[in-house]
DNA sequence: GGGGTCAGTCCGGATTCTGGACGCACGGTA
DNA sequence: TACCGTGCGTCCAGAATCCGGACTGACCCC
């Protein structure tokens, strides 16, 4: 017989089945960068609109964004980032950097962000306690030892 | 007339185009955890075959992954992590920390990571310059000023 | 010969994605 | 009043993808 499936439960993939499709990580950053609107959002974006309006309804489901009304007669309706919502911020920096690094063309990367203290904001992923850079090599698996 | 779509040219969405995808990033995850073999990512993953397989190629097409033959008669292969998919460890990690922060039930993260420094890694996102665990609140775009 | 492993392929149906047209409630202009 | 433009979607039909399950083919072991 053939070895069991046994998908492993993982907050990789439970944060995937939520924020693991392009147009509803476009969305966000998106909102990141200030555009709030669903028009914005396509424009700047390229989704198109029953995509765009289907991931919208998920994020919102999923607590990462908020919808709310800016004005009634006609209702109309902004995006805002939740606290989940912001807290996919380091998500979307790991994505821009190494999208700038292998895969930005000769001109370099599209977009150039500026941390507060004056330098070219490069992300760097860091462990908690002691503050380094976090290598896979030196990382490892606690307890729940199974393949 | 509609205002223009004019798509952001943006290392984000380029690098969605790749790993913008479940099956994607949790095969790569796989591989992370040790296990490059095909029916073994099925297992762990729960990815129907036929999609990994596409995965699996696209994967390796974008230089992610490489194909390995580790035995003839019959043909084998194994999946390493070239750099740049070992550069998508961060990526993974900030996923990693925000599932166990949003999606983690009650009994806590499933999966927990430990760093060579000898406590649980809890990956933060700083600012290569100054150190400082990056703030969206503290960053802002540089000079294409553009909406 | 019978069973198991590995890495896929093949299949047909179900779901999803996509682009373009359309709807409707306004606001502004003339 | 009529007309245009904007914002935020919905509707549609065809195309692309996804999915699970069965199957293949080359081995190995008993």
């Amino acid at each position: 017989m053939a070895a069991p499936a046994e998908p492993r439960v993982c907050s990789v993939a439970r944060a995937l089945d939520v924020v693991g499709e392009k147009w509803a990580l476009l969305a966000v950053r998106e909102v990141f960068l200030g555009n709030r609107r669903f028009d914005e959002m396509i424009r700047r974006t390229g989704a198109p609109r029953d995509t765009l309006t289907a991931r919208l309804r998920t994020l919102v489901d999923a607590g990462i964004l908020q919808r709310h009304r800016y004005s009634d007669h006609p209702q109309r309706f902004e995006y805002h980032l939740t606290t989940a919502g912001r807290d996919l911020y380091p998500v979307i920096l790991t994505l821009l950097r190494w999208g700038d690094e292998h895969l930005a063309g000769l001109e370099g990367p599209p977009l150039v962000l500026e941390h507060n203290c004056g330098h070219r904001l490069i992300p760097e992923v860091t462990c908690q306690a002691c503050g380094e850079v976090v290598d896979p090599a030196e990382t490892a698996r606690r307890s729940p030892t199974s393949t």
